[in-house]
DNA sequence: AAAAATATGTCAACATGGCTGACATAAATT
DNA sequence: AATTTATGTCAGCCATGTTGACATATTTTT
């Protein structure tokens, strides 16, 4: 019941001729559904190392997202940080309020707009921030070479086109840096 | 500072000759680092549209997975959904007792084993399962085809290559059902 | 048959990290 | 001078995770 089911009333995708069984649409809609559960599991394993790490400082994964991205993006301003997480301002001061207190990230005032606070890593920060990322780069290193010649770039290429249409443009230029 | 340091002091991967400026590992650190990000925005995106599902619903993530492996696994038992989502009893207990006093999902004892309680969606539950899979089939539909012909093997492979080696097997007969 | 193990449920308490709403301040812009 | 913007903060609520203890029915083991 279920795979066919999850096709039948939502009837959006191809749907040549309705009423018999139809097995073509029906193992469509398995690879996808496959692939939606990829997803889900590959997500939850790929937190699990992080998420151990962070139980040893106490922080959870809030506080490792807002290390990942003020590390990678050195001066990012409250604001922008906002726009990536897509938490609220209250969220994300009570997570950066820890992580300001125990001092892994520092504010600087703005020099061209001095509202701004602009958010670094201080050496804590940034040593937290590699035991965290040790993990999950060898975790997608191993993954993307089992993905063969071709595949890391199939396999971004897939992740890009997954995301809204609209964030693509500011999705590729947040993870993109020239070093 | 960032990108580099993101490898210096965990030192696992390549690091032919440590001391001086060594591209190479910069840039292959700059490609992993990247792909950690499109999961976190793929990811972040990819369960945007079924939030807004559910809050109509009055339901959340929780209820989300609950009723997709429960669909996906007419008649799963209570301990074999505890494993794949990873939560305690406790937790599922909550989400379970809402979705079955509203009607999503109905429970029969096992009848090989009486003290099993295995669980089915409803009709409503295959409904509301229906209404939230397609916005994530829909997306992923549309990403798969943009990876080009054999672009869907290759992200699958690095999916599942992204999994703990211990799980594949497991995930790899959780998520493949035959018709 | 009795004992032990298993599958499940439940009560209670707590923590994390989302949320809303209201209000405050300093700095930039109009 | 007035308004808008960037940020902070207080207060409280909600969803969903956690631990620990204990109860019940059923199956398995001894």
């Amino acid at each position: 019941m279920r795979p066919a089911a999850a096709m039948e009333p939502a009837g959006k995708g191809a749907k040549p001729h309705a009423g018999r069984p139809d097995a073509p649409a029906a193992a469509d809609a398995e690879r996808l559904i496959e692939a939606i559960e990829l997803l889900f599991f590959g997500y939850r394993d790929f937190v699990s190392e992080p998420d151990e790490i962070l139980a040893a400082y106490e922080f959870g994964r809030a506080h490792h997202r807002v290390v990942h991205f003020v590390g990678r993006n050195p001066g990012i301003t409250v604001a922008e940080l906002l726009d990536i997480l897509r938490i609220t301002k209250q969220s994300l001061a009570r997570v950066l309020r820890q992580l300001i207190e125990r001092g892994f990230v520092e504010q600087k005032t703005g020099e061209k707009d001095r509202r701004q606070r602009r958010l670094y890593l201080t050496s804590a920060g940034g040593e937290l921030l590699d035991r965290l990322m040790a993990p999950q780069m060898d975790r997608v290193r191993n993954a993307l070479a089992a993905g063969g010649p071709g595949g890391e770039v199939a396999w971004r290429e897939v992740m890009l086109a997954l995301l809204d249409e609209e964030h693509r443009p500011e999705v590729e230029q947040i993870i993109s840096k020239e070093p």
